[in-house]
RNA sequence: GGGUGGAUUCCCGAGUGGCCAAAGGGGACAGACUGUAAAUCUGUUGGCAUAGCCUUCGGAGGUUCGAAUCCUCCUCCACCCA
């Protein structure tokens, strides 16, 4: 059933960083093997932002990974842990969320996790369920297993400390949550980001203290964002979600730096080690290269299909300086119209290309609009709505202008 | 409980009576260059149909011809000592 140990291990070690301890999950495999009894792999979910992106996906990825070699997924949703906050790489307190908010998001999560998991094969659990039964009584108990010390450890806590930066003590009791959960569901093996590895490690602790054996701890990289800079996250707006659609994926992939290429196919595509040597090598044009990265990544989410045409369509709008294949239709109302024209500054504001007259102002005066192909550059003008006619700002912003039949 | 420092525009952060819509940096946006790259360079970055006017520096009052800056009270935050 299970394929023998070492093709596991070779599978399973792709895009990892730490292993604690390799040693014990060539062992735990070893026993697997021979009794014919999957693992229990354990990620951990908190549902604090709606959506997932293609850097969160990673060790989601991982998990699937496991579940593909026949082991057993378990995914735990952290509604309640979502609620207190993890510290883990932030400079700062994270806010602490609403129950109804983090419910609400943890349905996205689910259905969302669901395009890379077989979730009818997935254990899936929210830690509620353990969490909101427990006593403060429970609570002391679980603190007087961790030092202040062994906390401290922790480098962003240390960080933040000498920095002056306040550390709140819900965020000392986060890793002993999240430890707490790889007791209550048995792991075997539990995944994360590089910035989970603290908490990963307590829950090895914890669970040799309730006397049993203790989880392997894997971690995934944290992937840069596309700016190539900041790590990917959704409040920085420098992701790519995994609902988005194919052409928004294939725009945000080609704008990543070169530099980071050989990092993402590694870690957001599926293709094999042979091939992404091939497409980085200096007979590959780094623009091919990035196609078919931005091409792998599509196809991860939608189809081939989808992967071609987003493709041919990004051509077209920045090799070829052509217009889009759909471009939205923004409908005036002949209120905004004085003697039939409308102010173009206005005209812009209307279709949500800028929030502001005076944005919209500046836009013009930068020569970033234009009307039909034609570039306008004084502000004050108004303009003649005629049929089919196209706004651009920007580079990408399209609209299809048309006075809304009263 | 005692002490000290702080709250400024999207973020960080300068500014301690007029030269302040407020330095500098980051981010973002636009333009140039390109491979829609990245890097670099240039410009913009409170609002207003914009040579002008209006609203902003935690909140409320006050002093002054004039307040981000001085005074009073309030709210919030951090650090240190106990």
């Amino acid at each position: 059933m299970f394929k023998d140990v070492d093709e596991q291990l070779e599978i399973i070690l792709r895009g990892t960083v730490d292993i604690v301890t390799k040693e014990e999950l060539t062992k735990k495999l070893s026993r697997s093997v021979k009794e014919n009894k999957p693992l229990r792999i354990k990620l951990g979910l908190d549902p604090t932002a709606p959506d997932i992106h293609i850097g969160n996906a990673i060790p989601i990825h991982k998990l699937r990974t496991f579940q593909s070699l026949g082991h057993t997924a378990i995914l735990i949703i952290g509604d309640h842990t979502a609620t207190v906050g993890d510290p883990s790489g932030a400079n700062k307190t994270r806010p602490m969320l609403s129950h109804d908010k983090v419910m609400e998001n943890a349905r996205t999560y689910l259905s969302q996790a669901g395009k890379i998991l077989d979730l009818n094969k997935t254990e899936v659990v929210y830690n509620s369920k353990w969490f909101e039964k427990m006593t403060f009584n429970d609570v002391i108990k679980l603190t007087a297993q961790m030092t202040v010390a062994r906390m401290m450890e922790r480098d962003d806590f240390t960080k933040r400390y000498n920095a002056g930066i306040p550390i709140s003590v819900n965020e000392f009791i986060y890793p002993l949550m999240q430890g707490y959960d790889s007791i209550i569901v048995k792991s075997d093996v539990e995944l994360g980001g590089t910035d989970q590895l603290f908490n990963l490690l307590v829950g090895r602790d914890l669970q040799r203290d309730a006397g049993m054996e203790p989880q392997v701890a894997l971690t995934t990289p944290l992937l840069e964002g596309t700016d190539g800079n900041k790590k990917m996250s959704k409040s920085l707006g420098n992701y790519i979600g995994v609902t988005e659609t194919s052409g928004e994926m294939f725009g945000k992939a080609m704008s990543i730096p070169d530099n980071l290429m050989p990092k993402y196919f590694e870690l957001t595509t599926e293709l094999s080690i042979s091939e992404i040597n091939q497409l980085l090598d200096v007979h590959t044009h780094p623009r091919a290269a990035k196609v078919a990265l931005a091409k792998a990544i599509v196809r991860r989410y939608h189809t081939d299909r989808d992967a071609d045409a987003a493709a041919a369509e990004f051509d077209r709008i920045f090799k070829e300086h052509a217009l889009p294949d759909s471009i939205p239709d923004v409908q005036i109302s002949s209120g905004e119209l004085t003697d039939g024209k409308v102010w173009i500054t206005r005209l812009i504001v209307l279709c949500g290309f800028a929030n502001t007259n005076s944005e919209a102002r500046r836009l013009v005066q930068q020569g970033g609009v234009s009307i039909n192909n034609d570039a306008m550059s004084d502000p004050s003008l108004n303009i003649e709505i005629k049929p089919d006619m196209i706004l651009k700002v920007g580079k990408r912003r399209f609209a299809r202008i048309a006075l809304k039949n009263q």
